[in-house]
DNA sequence: ACTGTAGCCCTACGGTGTAGATATACAAGC
DNA sequence: GCTTGTATATCTACACCGTAGGGCTACAGT
């Protein structure tokens, strides 16, 4: 039987140099899981590799590694890669944390708001699994940690006296801006940080002077960017907007709704 | 206009198209390049798969195949497979026309807006890469299509009256809200298509009824979703709200000259 | 005729997700 | 005690991936 190395009490991690939290304390006995390991522990240290290197660099051998467990161990815990990412977007979306019983519905969506700017500002290697996921799962299959948001977003709104057409309106509508806004504040990248020309600092050299005259022209605009004022006015908008084209009536719901819109 | 999504008029190659290797047909004329393959062409074929299959199933082996094509040859016509990513993105969103001359830039405005729904119903597995490819790249360093409707939206604002400062806000809340609209629509997908009840069309059955109880209440209205009402109902909110908030001065309403660089 | 060079193709390397066989550990029954 | 069933952990293997590097062919210039 070819064993390679390390052949008695198992630990073959000697060669792992990386981190450890583990000191020599396996006296007792041989075969000894260091953590216990659960979705949540796994969920966790996915979240760590995507966040340090990037989705792409997410591989369930790695995982396995930085968990100090055969691959293979993993199927446990997620049936396969794909719900590892799903169980990413719902790690950061039950991050979110909405007061169902304010009855300021817009109050409490400003904050869901930034809430949810702060976390893709954390984890923004995560932002595309929390745009992309949901475009390959029905509603139904997904964690339920991905739509107790919206289940809860929605109670808010029911709550403070829309009907259920129009909070599906408005839930659409906020969350669909939000993730517009997240996407495009993300999109800021600099191409080459340590430049002090707004021009050469974001790539922009690069394009054909005759072709993009107006972009061009808008390198120190672009340069100046500031995501937070940007989401409040936009916000201003959206839900000014909302509040005067779908007044909710007093919170009392009527839960016979016809069909069509 | 492209093809409809399930609708398919083969074009006159096609026959070729399928994988079958006929040992006795290719002594006949040797060596012999069956179509002469161009960064387009290629772009063409990946987009076709993709439509087809998902971006997920396209490869460099799979698009070399049916270009019948070695796959190391494409290298010569895209540097590396991100770039045909990045490519993707620009062959649809470069199918966007934007008339810059008009003066009335919120009926241009509507216009892109439902330009790009289509394009994104027609090729949906694209969407993806639309919305997460610039995240991924500077821009100065994207594929010059998918830069051209930025600058044209941006032409469009500036002629009508805004300043540099407010034509980039109204560019990224309009956009901004145009990616979010798209990525809602394309999430309404249907578990089970041909069952009649709409709570288990949508799989909402299977959320536990006492923590989701406003979602499965909501199953008739979310099985009945009209992406194009919902886009004019935000569409109408976002524009006025833009108008009111930031007035554009006065449109310079110049309907002859061109340049004005 | 010879040589440079450019394009095309093949092979190979190190990676991926995961099916299936195999090894191990522990509970229950006799 | 021993056997046995079952759950868990690990290993091996397969089919695929992106693409570096080298070799092959064909033609241009001399």
């Amino acid at each position: 039987m070819p064993h390679p190395p390390t052949e008695d009490a198992r630990t073959p991690r000697d060669d792992n140099s990386e981190s450890v939290d583990d000191p020599g304390d396996r006296d007792t006995t041989g075969p000894r899981p260091r953590t216990p390991i659960t979705r949540g522990v796994l969920l966790h240290a996915a979240l760590e590799i995507v966040d340090r290197h990037g989705v792409e660099h997410l591989s369930m051998r790695r995982l396995g590694q930085a968990l100090d467990r055969d691959p293979m161990s993993l199927y446990r815990y997620a049936p396969n890669k794909a719900a590892v990412l799903d169980g990413l977007a719902e790690v950061v979306l039950d991050q979110l944390s909405i007061d169902t019983t304010d009855t300021d519905w817009v109050n409490q969506a400003r904050s869901v708001a930034h809430q949810f700017r702060r976390l893709a500002l954390v984890h923004p290697n995560v932002v595309p699994l929390l745009v992309t996921r949901p475009l390959a799962t029905p509603l139904g299959l997904r964690p339920l940690g991905t739509l107790r948001p919206l289940e809860s977003f929605l109670e808010l709104l029911i709550r403070a006296g829309f009907d259920d057409a129009d909070a599906l309106h408005v839930y659409r509508s906020f969350f669909g801006f939000l993730y517009g806004h997240v996407l495009n504040e993300l999109q800021e990248l600099v191409d080459n940080p340590e430049e002090t020309d707004d021009l050469l600092r974001l790539g922009l050299h690069r394009l054909p002077i005759r072709e993009f005259p107006r972009l061009r022209a808008l390198a120190p605009v672009l340069a100046s960017y500031d995501g937070h004022a940007e989401l409040e006015s936009g916000l201003d908008i959206l839900l000014t907007g909302l509040q005067t084209q779908l007044h909710p009536v007093h919170p009392i719901h009527d839960d016979t709704s016809p069909g069509g819109i």
